[in-house]
DNA sequence: CATGAATGAGCTTTCATTCAT
DNA sequence: CATGAATGAAAGCTCATTCAT
């Protein structure tokens, strides 16, 4: 009856443009570290790359390490969603093929933009102590601990969860970035076999001590 | 006995001038370096620190960069030294007791300048890769090729040695940094034994089956 | 009788609502002035405080130095309303009363904001010449000129009135200004009495030689 | 007999170059507050017109207010001496033309840059208040009190003469600095006359009422 | 060899102003 | 009229590096 008191829906509504401008200048700042480092990658740079002018960027961002920040919050998400994905689709498989899973799931993961990861390894300084990056560690380590609850059965009794699962994370992790940006000669199922075995026999009870079988 | 037109013998011919001065500069750089990170650390302050003047460094170091690479290369040294010294003193030892040992140098070694390992693993860009921080890998990983060789009965019959000590060297030196600059609750022998068994388990033959064991 | 097109009569007609709202734009520039200078009072930073946007600025005021010109234009006319007033009230008195009383007027009108006070004189660039704070010195001055007319008989007669009046003026003004900047360590109505005294033995005819008293 | 230990005098020492250098960049500085005001003043703006390169201004001024605060406190100095020079020749002379002398010197002075004078009264900012300007004044009414003190003879005995100094001083000043910059229709021996009986009534001693000589 | 003043390109950031919506 | 995103020139300042002395 009456009019429509909120205007015609337009096709790129005020909180949209922003994000996508926001996006567009995550991915310049992201292509800027790849090619130049975060000392290389400047304002202007980036805002060149997005084909905006200097000023707008800080519309959007306070200064240059929010921007850095920002890049790398939202590589983390995304390789937090590509992990999630992955891992979520197995969950009723056995316990060693799930390890198996989450490790490929994660060198997978990281090899999508092995330049970036690179960039943000090799060149970024570590800014707000705040990053998803943490998160993103402390996420994985809550479900290992959660695992690990789970799946107490197979572990040696002796071990501390949180202390076996900060270990476990960071080794994982350490080791397939280190896969990808060194690339060492190991052929890739051979190295997720390796690190699922590091991974699995770390907590694995072993069998009373052999010398008992051979007195 | 002593010549007439030279004054007095000089206690620093050139050569030894020379090192002392690139000492002198290598600890301003790494002062610098813990104090105000990579980016913080001007030549100008480099040099000032180091008593001389900005123009003098370039005497030494071709670059910026090149002092940075050195004060690294300098500590890797260091870091080295430190774990050879007390590794060569327990080669008699028996194969545990001895991994027990070495991670327990490396991790009082990198605990010996916490700040400066802050500083080169958070702040300080990967510079010319031939660092000699990845010599120092190199090395221990051929130490525990050798070591793997010589202990190969213990070691389970499918493991490449080379893959191993890849794996193995990565893993213990991240989980020692980590541990010293994240500081998780973790009480210090309780991780150092975590990290051996991860280490020891890692190679571990799985017994043969039971089943022979119980005829 | 009120037509049916147009809902309601509005409160404010277009002028009334222009006028109130240059008052709100004068009234946010005036405390970004005193809070943050001339050069930190920024367009935005005005927008902001008036509630407005800064393109919005724009439709009541050329540029910023307008807008700073206006607040001082508007505080020029409250400094002569506020003196006027209290002059106007003691037109009747002898004459050396009513200059203290004008005196004490204008000290107290300029210490109703001592921080814009500051932050204009100290501050502000000037801006276009054409100030209502000269038009307010100028309209002081013809008064000063007229009240030395009318009081020729106790003026010395070598004196010009324009001349006088330029003087006396400016004199009064800038101690007064500074007294209240400055907060010299005078008591309040000494200074008052020290200013008057100043204007007035200023114009004071010496008197008749003594010998002419005693003959 | 030994040589001498300090090298042979250069043309230009460090010390001089230093302080000709210095000297540029506050003629530049200068120049640009003339020309451009305290805004436009830009440091490049400055470099340039001292021959040099931006961050050489750096080298001999920590940001560009020190810049301001040297030249104005340079110009202080200058005044300071000016008006030194001047009034110490007639340290001998009777009071009233002593006083004279002292104002027609202060005129002299202002009026020797007078658009330097306009730039920095109302163009540049109050910038650290410990300026010389202020030290400038200060020792003018320390001067005034000593004289005061001397001729306390001629002064009406209920004058405080810290508050007669700072009164007299801020007068004489403020009228000066606005013969130069407003330039009003006053020929400039009747306005040195009119702020020299200013001056002088206002702490002469006035005789016993003129109506005890007429009663 | 040592010096340190000089360089100058380039950095991050601001802000008065405009204009499509 | 109001909006506020976008602009882009320009600001103050830094710093790795050079070179005349």
């Amino acid at each position: 009856m009456a009019q429509k008191s909120t205007p015609a829906p337009r096709r790129m509504p005020r909180q949209d443009r922003s994000r996508a401008m926001v996006d567009r200048i995550l991915d310049a700042g992201q292509e800027m570290l790849i090619a130049h480092g975060y000392d290389g990658a400047s304002t202007n740079r980036i805002a060149a790359a997005a084909g905006i002018s200097p000023g707008s960027l800080y519309q959007y961002f306070p200064n240059k390490d929010a921007i850095a920040a920002a890049v790398i919050d939202r590589y983390s998400d995304q390789l937090s969603a590509r992990v999630a994905a992955r891992v979520s689709e197995r969950l009723d498989q056995p316990a060693p093929h799930y390890v198996r899973e989450s490790i490929a799931a994660l060198l997978d993961a990281l090899d999508v933009h092995p330049d970036f990861l690179r960039a943000v390894m090799e060149q970024t300084p570590r800014l707000g102590s705040g990053s998803k990056l943490l998160a993103f560690e402390q996420r994985i380590g809550e479900l290992t601990v959660a695992y690990l609850t789970i799946n107490k059965g197979v572990v040696r009794p002796d071990a501390t969860f949180e202390t076996a699962a900060w270990m476990l994370v960071r080794m994982v992790e350490h080791l397939c970035v280190r896969y990808i940006l060194d690339q060492p000669a190991i052929d890739r199922d051979t190295f997720i076999d390796e690190i699922t075995v590091m991974a699995l026999n770390y907590l694995r009870p072993w069998p009373t001590p052999p010398e008992d079988c051979f007195p």
